[in-house]
DNA sequence: TCGAACAGCTTGACCTGTCAACCGATAACG
DNA sequence: CGTTATCGGTTGACAGGTCAAGCTGTTCGA
């Protein structure tokens, strides 16, 4: 799996030490930069809601995540980010929020009716998408490719470097 | 697979709905989110090199792309921004550009020896990278795993929404 | 119960990514 | 040939992401 002396090059010729397409990393970030740009268009299409504000209300409806820490760990998302996000949401009235009673440093976040609805109105299309991306798999494969998602979570997230 | 009647939420019950876990551009969006911030961490430690001029460069040492187009094409970065990538590379002295002589508009790009230097001391790193985060797949998964960006790829490519 | 350490969130500065308008070079077509 | 369309690349304006410092509130140990 290891070769010492591969350092002989003189032109371009790493391109045998570091073969492009079998690069997860790579691999990955061109995926999501089609997927996400899809997603805004979408978005952009359906209501003017940017994509980041989306992601952040569909946490929440999930129920998965009530304050701005959760969604940050949730998502992977800059809690800097977050809290301009949620600001705007609140603007917006897509969101409430209520300083907990037992810490008063937590916002608890509440979607409001109009961001239900919006919700509920834009679903359906996420799931079309989801359904197209995920669509050629079998429900096998969908395990499977969910179980690799989870292992590789689970690494990167104990990786020191 | 559908169900007509599930806007009866009233509360925050759009969880059954839309499983967060579930969806594959959470998942993507994610874990990409925290690998490009370890690499990018690794690189500002190592070298002083952004994430996107690393990329740049490997595409080229690569050999599967000599001009900018061939680089947006590759990797789906923005042509403006991997336009300023080259100014600013060309700058910092790691890559030289003439113009093609057929067609004056193009910008064959070639590394200079110092970014050969700076790839060859840098990819042993990623490497390593790259063996932690697939290290507990086995071959066979690793060809399974692949196969599925590539399915991903194909669809996403072909997505008319 | 005081102070230090820490947690959740905010803010500002900065950097990167995105979109669209644009420019000069080339190709396609009458 | 000359006109128009297209292509590779550039530029500016702006939105979004990232980092670090800071603020306020909470916890915990002496």
């Amino acid at each position: 799996m290891s070769n010492k002396n591969d350092h002989d090059a003189d032109e371009s010729d790493l391109s045998l030490l570091y073969p492009l397409g079998n690069i997860l990393t790579y691999r990955l970030s061109k995926l999501q930069a089609r997927l996400n740009a899809q997603a805004a268009d979408l978005l952009r299409r359906h209501d003017g809601v940017p994509l980041a504000h989306w992601r952040v209300l569909v946490i929440l409806s999930s129920g998965l995540a009530t304050t701005q820490k959760e969604i940050v760990e949730l998502a992977a998302f800059d809690k800097g980010q977050v809290s301009r996000i949620v600001d705007r949401l609140i603007e917006d009235e897509f969101l409430i929020s209520e300083s907990d009673i037992d810490d008063k440093r937590i916002r608890k976040l509440r979607l409001t009716a109009s961001a239900q609805r919006m919700i509920t109105r834009l679903i359906p299309l996420m799931q079309k998408r989801q359904e197209h991306l995920v669509g050629g798999f079998s429900e096998d494969e969908k395990r499977q490719l969910f179980a690799f998602l989870d292992r590789l979570d689970d690494v990167s997230g104990k990786m020191k470097l």
